[in-house]
Parts: C-alpha cells; sequence; structure tokens
DNA sequence: CGCACACTTGATGTAGCTCAAGCGGCGTGG
DNA sequence: CCACGCCGCTTGAGCTACATCAAGTGTGCG
C-alpha cells in the first residue's frame, strides 16, 4: 500500500517522520537502491564516530552528535550539533574535524561507490548534496555571527531557540515546549565560544526572569518564544527572512 | 588585456597565472565555451556587488571584496574576503550575505542557464562546485575556533599569515614578504570578531616588538613568519595537516 | 548510604570594549 | 607650491562583560 511506504530508506528516525538530508531530494525508487546499500553502525555515548571514506556520505540515523575542532592546547570549538536526518560528513568537508556521539548514536554510511552507483542512476543525488553543502554555508555564516558579534545572552538565547526548531515541539505537562538539551553545559559553551559558568549563569538568568524553565537536567521548557526572540537578533531576522 | 592567451577564460587576474575556481576543474575547450558565455562587470571600491541571480555564478576576475553579514543595529561580521579567481556567490548560499566591493572589482557572472549548459557538456563544472563548497566549509571550520577561542593577537596572527598566503608573495626592498591590506581596520576588526582599537593596537604591538613592519598604510612586511606561526595555533595546525 | 560528576553560585581578575584625544597622509583649493 | 581639512589610524584612560578560580549543591548510581 502507497500511504504506508516509508518516507526514507528506513533507517533514520527523522522526527516528524520526515526523510533525511540524503533521501529527501530521491524518488521512491532510488531510495529503494539505497536502503540496499546501506551500512548502519551504533557508537556509545561520548565515543568517536569514523569517519566516511574519502568520496562516501555519511548520515546522522539516530542520536545526537557534534562536530567539534581541537587546538594542541585543548582548546574546542563545536562547529555544529547533528541531529537525525543531517548529513555528518559531507566528504573531505571533515577533514579537519572529529565526530563525536553526545548520545547513543545510530550512522548510516554510503560508500564511496555506492554514492557514485546511485549518483549515475539518479542525479538528484549530487544537485541534493550541493544543495546540503549551500544550505550548511548559510548557517556557517549564522554561526559566525554569533560567534563574532553576539553578548552572552543573545548567544544562548538564539541556541534555545535553535535547538526548540530541531526539537520534537513536545510540550511539558506544566505548559510551553520542551527543549531536550543531551549535551553538557560544557558543549553548549564550546559550540557558543563561552566558558561553561557563564554558559550555566546565563541560564540561571532566563529562569528567575521568568523565560525558561529548567524542571530536571537535560531539558528546558520555553513557554512563550516572544521574549528570547527579541533577544536573538539572528532568529528575529530568520523569522523575516522566511515570510 | 582581453586579447592574450590566459589559463583561464581570460578575465581573471588570478596571481601567478592560475585558473580560478571555475576554470580549474575544466578542460581547455570547455573554458573557451564559457569564455563566450560569461559577462563581466565593474565596481567601484565600496559599491555593494548585486548577487548572481538564483542558479548562477559569480566569480571575482580582480580586485577585493568582502562577503558581510548585519544585523538591524549594524553590528556586523565580514564572513569572508574574496580574492581574484574566487567564487563570490555559490547560488543560494548568499542569501543573507551583502557582497562589497573592498577596492575596485571586476565580477564575472555565469546565468544560470550558461552553467547549465555548461554542466550537460562537462560533468567536471558540477563536481567542481561540491568540491569549492566543500572548501569553504572547511575554511569557515577555521573561522569558527578563530572567532569562538582566539585571543586576540592570536586572531591577528592568523589574519596575517592568512593574507600572506593569499597574496602575491612580493619582497621588500628592506627584507621580508609585503602583504597587501587593502580592507580598513575596521573591515578587519569585523572579520575577526575585535574593535578597530584592538586591531590597531595589536599590530602596533607586533610591530613594536619587530613582528611586522607597517611602512605605509595598506601594507604589512613580515620578515620572518616564524614568531608569528608559533601565536597562530592554527595556521601550525595547518602545516602539520598539510606536511 | 556515599561517591562521582555535572551543574550552580560566588568572589575576583583581566582582556578587550568604549569613549576621547591626537596624529598624519592625502586630496583640494588657493 | 603650500595651507587646510578630512578621514583613517593610533594612542590613552577607564570600564565592563566575561573568564578564572573556588566552593557548594544536587542527582543518579553502585
Amino acid at each position: 500500500m502507497q500511504g504506508q511506504e516509508r518516507p526514507s530508506c528506513g533507517i533514520c528516525e527523522v522526527a516528524g517522520g520526515k526523510a533525511c538530508a540524503v533521501c529527501r531530494p530521491l524518488p521512491a525508487a532510488a531510495r529503494a537502491d539505497l536502503a540496499a546499500m546501506l551500512e548502519a553502525t551504533r557508537y556509545r555515548a561520548g565515543s568517536e564516530i569514523d569517519k566516511a571514506a574519502a568520496g562516501g556520505i555519511s548520515v546522522l540515523a539516530a542520536g545526537l552528535a557534534l562536530a567539534e575542532r581541537r587546538l594542541a592546547d585543548q582548546r574546542r570549538q563545536v562547529v555544529t550539533f547533528r541531529f537525525p536526518g543531517d548529513v555528518l560528513c559531507l566528504d573531505s568537508a571533515t577533514d579537519r574535524l572529529r565526530l563525536v556521539a553526545v548520545t547513543p548514536v545510530t550512522v548510516c554510511r554510503l560508500s564511496r561507490a555506492a554514492v557514485e552507483e546511485i549518483g549515475r542512476r539518479h542525479a538528484e543525488l549530487s544537485e541534493g548534496l550541493l544543495q546540503t553543502a549551500c544550505r550548511e554555508l548559510v548557517q556557517l555564516g549564522d554561526r559566525m555571527l554569533v560567534l563574532g558579534r553576539l553578548s552572552a545572552p543573545e548567544r544562548i538565547a538564539t541556541f534555545l531557540l535553535e535547538m526548540l526548531a530541531r526539537g520534537s515541539g513536545e510540550t511539558d505537562p506544566g505548559g510551553g515546549t520542551i527543549v531536550r538539551l543531551a549535551m553538557s553545559r560544557e558543549d553548549i559553551a564550546d559550540y557558543l565560544g563561552l566558558n561553561l559558568e557563564t554558559v550555566s549563569r546565563t541560564l540561571s538568568r532566563f529562569k528567575r526572569q521568568g523565560l525558561i524553565r529548567l524542571p530536571k537536567p537535560g531539558r528546558a521548557v520555553i513557554g512563550d518564544t516572544g521574549p528570547l526572540a527579541v533577544m536573538a537578533p539572528l532568529s528575529t531576522d530568520r523569522i523575516q527572512g522566511d515570510g
């Protein structure tokens, strides 16, 4: 039955049953081709995720991962968080990056040969990859503005709204939307170019000001996005841009 | 100028006579195709550069440009500087970016139709574009580390070595290599997430310490890259990575 | 029950920002 | 040719936001 057909290759746990970044541009037939060539691997929380071999692609099927860049003295920058459906590793773009599982994770890998095989049969694949890369470029532009020009509260507000946008939208019994924060304060700090104490203090302040609740570790609840959006100059931008 | 045989389509003034990012992956025959479809436009210093229409590509042929992101309150982040041969505007990746000519500039534009036409005949084009996008992603990863985790002197040292790497390598009569800094202190500040006084002070300090000379506005002279490289944790990384 | 670990909170330090003069090179106009 | 004014740059003094260092607190797990 056609309505029951899965939106993706069948491995990803993408929120809302949407397809992952690789499957999305492909027609159903191609997805079947894909599913036969995929290799799924699991990693435990905290472990490093192997990168795809040159020319291959890997997609995060389930869990939360991050891409980090580290200096010799251990200073760290978290470049992005990766959610289910995100391309983890776009070919050579990850040379200097380490991919780390934040929670237990399932990774879905497509070898170079498979990419070329599917690419030959379905031009949508390579177009989709360029699209993905361009979307990443836009996102990294936003990130640079955050890192270069925003104050600590602005960064945290931007971050919360970003996590809200990527979350499942689950509502809290006490009202408001739950934002799962599976990563540690230190991960957040390294993502935002702050230190972990500043992250903690700022979240506490937001809580005192009634902007968020922190019912239990690993989650925040946002009652009204309005006040946060006012503090986050980028997200208002984004809303205007999306029209 | 227009009539001479060149390694590229004939418009770009890429240092060392190399081809631009679009021409590079293409065989000579394709470059001829390309040259016939190009449209070159000049902009004066300080003016905004029109983006290519959706699906089109534009390349910086001559001069220095920058891509910036701006907030409503005029805070600015310079995302990249663009040198001759760089792709200025990779399709939709520039939605939220403004492209500004730092010096007088020549831009070389390829319409969507032309991209598709060449792409059909030469698969190298679209592969080259994905490569370009991936290279940009790597570079933006570096930039995030700079913005999120480096001190002001580290940022300036990194910047100087970056500009050195992209420059023509011309040597100063008094010894050392000339680094052309066509952009203002404010541009540098917005590129590095600092303010213009900090940039100025740090450059002055480097000068006092004998790391650089500042013979005339718009240029710096680096005698020995060693001490700067020691201060720039990223560039040492890069050297290790390349080795 | 108690240890470990992540997080919070507090006290203090400081790098870089802000505000405010100077300086100098260049272009304009006498 | 020189005088003047503009603009980008430099330099200084003081401030503040965030980092650093150092306890506490609580939660989950053995």
